[in-house]
DNA sequence: TACCAATAGTTAGTATGACAAATATAAAAA
DNA sequence: TTTTTATATTTGTCATACTAACTATTGGTA
């Protein structure tokens, strides 16, 4: 039986998360650029789509609420992201990127993208390929499975 | 140029790694489990290699000094786990399953290897060797990186 | 012996993640 | 219109991750 080592799963996982997550966090810290990993996840995502609602944003990055909360608090502290009240909505917000915010996008664009690169070195585009797949299925294997007992 | 496409490694591997653990997390509550998915996972080593001091420990697992001092913490306070006074180092502890901690091992084992199953339907045993291969070329990429500038 | 660097573990501070509960507002139903 | 239900966001609590700094101890060396 096979099932104790697809049991690995989980650890390989996990510990390569956390070593992607850990590393682009020194790399970030290196070069000054003000914000974390997850930070920049949110700035980036609100670079491309302006005007979101808090729950618009966390549905795209995958991020419950109280935690994108506590990152916005965080990137409008640094001056990077305002909230607007929603005009027809008092309960929300719309999200909006200051000058600021988008400088900071624009410049640690292509920093991050180098960083990125380095985890991929010796794997194919037909490696992403397959990765991806793999991710994705196990992502939708777990998904949704929560509230059926 | 891919290095954009590339670059969502990242964004996918923490959002799955994350739904892993929810989802086991959440398999743990509803069975009563009484640990976290972190404090198995040292239980787990612990019932495999008695007598670890904690640096031993971090390094099987992966976690640094000071989270796995806390997950000892907890572990300790549920009685699953003692310090015991490592005879030669004053410094150091080696840490000892209780009979209450193998019982839990015991009884957990078989289920979580179910719980852990559910991730995997609809892969093979040769996704899983690409799935593996892929995890550890990342992981070597980034190891070690960190220290040199 | 006295000093000093290395090691084992802990504590403190900040960020993130999950979950539950609370608040405010909006929309639907009675 | 009043009541009920749903939605948007926040707050609180606990666990984990990472960094830095701290204590205690060990071992090497002058």
């Amino acid at each position: 039986m096979t099932q104790e080592l697809f049991a690995k799963y989980s650890f390989l996982l996990d510990r390569t998360a956390r070593k992607v997550k850990q590393y682009a966090q020194h790399q970030f810290k290196t070069g000054e650029f003000d914000v974390t990993v997850d930070q920049w996840l949110v700035l980036k995502n609100l670079s491309e789509n302006e005007l979101l609602s808090q729950t618009e944003l966390a549905n795209l990055v995958f991020k419950d609420h109280p935690t994108l909360t506590r990152i916005i608090d965080l990137l409008c502290k640094k001056g990077y992201v305002e909230r607007v009240p929603h005009p027809q909505d008092r309960r929300s917000f719309q999200l909006l990127l200051t000058e600021s915010g988008s400088a900071k996008v624009s410049a640690l664009k292509p920093k991050i993208l180098e960083i990125r690169e380095k985890a991929w070195e010796n794997l194919t585009t037909r490696d992403f390929e397959e990765f991806k797949r793999i991710l994705d299925t196990i992502y939708q294997n777990l998904d949704c499975q929560i509230g059926e007992e």
